[in-house]
DNA sequence: GATGAATGAGTCTTCATTCAT
DNA sequence: TATGAATGAAGACTCATTCAT
């Protein structure tokens, strides 16, 4: 019988990825899992990704786009204190509803460390370097390198974030108010 | 009676261990390369490390055992702003020296994600937390929960540490130059 | 649709690993040994047998199964004296074209002895019960219980088939006859 | 500090063998737990056996020696059909209290397969013959070649002793007096 | 004799990936 | 496009045995 071609396969794939992925952890997870768990055969998830890896990457990207496109950007708008904490807020929101993502993307740093960053790496950064270029031109931010600076800031965020998940929910929020303040504190001239 | 048990076997293994994990990255490590590497039978290894993820946890503990000997005690000296400087330097020079452990280190988070942090982890923390703590009761530094800042000051040095590596040397001593004043001015009051 | 399971495949790994046994034994012989006489990759062993024991347990079934079919049915027909004799010749003989076989049983003594009987274990006790139950109600048969009975004749005609191939032909003739005149007088009225 | 030189050392370390074999089989029983039961070095058992398997002959050839004295002459004593009931007797209780060494002498078919019989084997079934052949002589016996019919006794008895242990106690009972009869009215003219 | 640290050969099994259907 | 049977490389770990003390 043949299944109607299906056009979020990929979708349906990754998101089975990330729920076998939380459950088992990177190792432990076997493609024949994901392909279960995406009620597909083991060989169409080769179809649409090249390697176990490139889910993990898959996965990376897509909570980075969703920093790249949700986040990001309220960076650049209005007051830079008040940008620095709504921007701030958002990431952390955006790695609290997808915690199994950051901590995929973490796994990525042992995949990649050797190898090159993915592609939303270097649009998160080059994001990132433009509007922080713009806040110091503008006067308006403390004078850093902004290529370094982004580095520090993405690196910080990041950390954070994962620090959260693996305390307790009453330490996660002190830990953002602190970030918060931190960057702050760093940043606003 | 039975042949002694060699005091530096264990140094000369995770030695040995340190080297491999080096040129061939954790998954690629096999057990008989640390063991050819040591000069010992692969048997041995397992007479003082349970498991090959025990090799990393020791190693990632002999870093930050130095940092905690090494580079954390140059925070509590002096002027604050100029100790930020003094300590950062070092813990990136502790961690340039042996920025294969630093890799590790963060492999580790892949390994441990989910379990324990261990004892060196949180000796350092402890140790931060103190100094910290001082330092704002002094009123030198800003005021911030100290356990958090902490937290934040760990992960974001830890990461501008990897960052610096997978850069070139140029990029890591701007890194290490945007990084400093980063800390200064978050936290010199 | 996918590659079709081979039918026939289960039985090439079952008669390879025979081969196999039978040249190295049991724990000499390895997957990749049964695999390359078998002319398969070792995984696919794997998807027929879930262990290296399966694979013994496999085996002793199919002797099994062939006594069950070829030489317990001569026992309830005719003259129960000449039952005795066709019936033990042909287990004997059943025995010597797979004498392989006959080691394995013993050896999956060694295997199961402490777990379960398999399935014609069981079914071969039973149809033994059942014969040696109608003989006795014939009143052509010595009277004893039935149950215990068919466990001391089947480990008796076992244990001189295994004898018998230790020993040279000639032997194994002699053997035979003893045992057949053995089983006579014990059981015939 | 020096163990005083342990005269019974040997029988130590075999009922040392007897209980780790009995709780974990022959696989997987390390000679690490055998030491560690017997209370000595792992090297010390080398000393007195040459290998693993060697524990194994050992204790075989333990129950053999003790079937070989305290069983076998019962049945060249008085009445033929009363010798049988006696000797067969001795010889289940003899496994009774030693089950674990039964099923030991069964697992060494498996090691001996393909080698030679030990020297207790032979001895056992020497005697067997001999006593076998006098009741012939007499007439007491029915006429088998002795050599075929020792070795078909042994087996039955055997094989009976290791069904008996895998039943239950009443099981056990019933087949002890099944096997006499059967043997009775197998040999007794 | 006794020890037990050191040895290192040995292998079952897993599972990412391929490819015939 | 989808399948899933077949592949086979890969390797951590065990444990019987040795031997320096």
């Amino acid at each position: 019988m043949a299944r109607l071609p299906d056009p979020t396969l990929r979708a349906t794939i990754l998101n089975a990825a990330r729920t076998v992925f939380k459950q088992k952890g990177f190792t432990d997870a076997r493609m024949a899992d994901i392909a279960g768990e995406a009620g597909v055969a083991v060989g169409t998830i080769y179809l649409y990704f090249k390697t176990k890896e490139a889910l993990v990457v898959a996965l990376a990207e897509e909570i980075n786009r969703r920093i790249l496109t949700e986040s990001v950007p309220l960076l650049a708008e209005g007051n830079f204190s008040e940008a620095i904490e709504r921007s701030t807020r958002k990431t952390l929101e955006i790695c609290r509803s997808d915690r199994d993502l950051v901590l995929m993307v973490y796994l990525q740093v042992g995949i990649s460390a050797f190898s090159e960053p993915c592609e939303t790496d270097v649009e998160l950064g080059n994001s990132l370097i433009a509007i922080l270029d713009e806040r110091i031109q503008r006067g308006e931010a403390k004078v850093y390198d902004p290529s370094m600076l982004a580095l520090v800031i993405i690196g910080l965020v990041d950390r954070a974030a994962l620090m959260g998940f693996l305390g307790g929910e009453e330490e996660a929020q002190l830990l953002e108010e602190t970030l918060i303040r931190f960057l702050q504190n760093a940043l606003v001239l």
